[in-house]
DNA sequence: CTCAGTGTTCAGTG
DNA sequence: TCACTGAACACTGA
């Protein structure tokens, strides 16, 4: 569940069930690849017995404070979740109206916790390309330390923001997609915010116009703060985004409004956009 | 069977 | 050294 969206949903999640309450359960399967070589005794000694004291977010990175460092902190790589009993899945958009059950704890669960409350809480990583660390203090060190501005919460002013695509050759899609410099941005918000700004993909990023940043910025803002706002549900993110018409075996040709939608790769990653609207 | 996929990292290039 | 690109990673579901 990658994009900054899901994160702050899980955020919220993991701050309502953990917050002012302690671990007394720790489960970790072993996964030296998740674990990155964090051996599972190690973290669930850390973790045991240890009161939650708040939850912190930088992009798409999550961290639990404790009462004692270190912390751990967690990505969810492409097809990484946070989980709790019974409360609604958090769904991916790729993988819509499937949700594998209600099992509990749910499949390819790595990270098993229970609170002196009774609550529970489960990270998955199906992929493995997620990371579990613990770290003293995870805004200070890598790789959270190497995170550009955090997209829903501190996005530079204007003045400061057209600096930094004056300062970038790349095209203006992989800008968006490099977490040093807006974190928490992935591919289809990436898309959808080039669209909503009528901005090709592959223009460098310091060929933008500052009429053109402006509205880079303000479709970045809108769009991370709308799919917050909705809970990261894409059900409820507005009919008119290119997100519900990008995808699939109907990776439907055209928008809502008639317009053909392309795919090509960009930067490494499939770009969905529409030429007719983006210049 | 093959391939794409809400990501990140690292080797290689200019 | 820096900016950038593309392959690798790992695995599921289409």
């Amino acid at each position: 569940m990658p994009e900054l969206p899901e994160v702050e949903t899980a955020r919220l999640l993991a701050q309502r069930v953990a917050t002012g309450r302690r671990i007394v359960g720790v489960r970790c399967t072993p996964d030296p690849i998740v674990f990155e070589a964090v051996p599972p005794a190690r973290f669930e000694e850390a973790l045991a017995g240890r009161r939650v004291t708040g939850v912190g977010r930088h992009g798409k990175h999550l961290w639990f404070e404790l009462d004692r460092r270190p912390w751990p902190c967690l990505h969810f790589g492409m097809a990484g979740g946070l989980h709790a009993p019974g409360a609604r899945r958090v769904k991916l958009a790729s993988s819509r109206a499937r949700d594998a059950g209600d099992a509990w704890p749910p499949r390819f669960t790595k990270l098993w916790l229970r609170f002196d409350d009774g609550g529970e809480l489960a990270v998955s990583d199906a992929r493995r390309l997620g990371r579990i660390r613990l770290r003293r203090d995870p805004a200070a060190e890598p790789p959270i330390s190497r995170l550009g501005f955090d997209a829903l919460l501190s996005v530079p002013p204007l003045r400061q923001f057209l600096d930094l695509l004056k300062a970038r050759g790349a095209p203006v899609k992989g800008l968006l997609l490099d977490q040093s410099f807006a974190a928490g941005v992935g591919n289809w918000i990436a898309d959808e915010v080039l669209y909503q700004a009528q901005i090709a993909p592959r223009r460098p990023a310091r060929s933008l116009s500052a009429a053109e940043g402006r509205r880079l910025r303000t479709a970045l803002v809108r769009v991370i703060a709308t799919a917050v706002a909705a809970r990261a549900d894409s059900d409820r993110y507005p009919r008119s985004w290119l997100f519900h018409r990008r995808w699939g075996r109907q990776r439907n040709a055209t928008t809502t409004r008639g317009e053909k939608i392309r795919h090509e790769a960009i930067a490494g990653r499939t770009a969905a956009w529409v030429p007719s609207v983006q210049r």
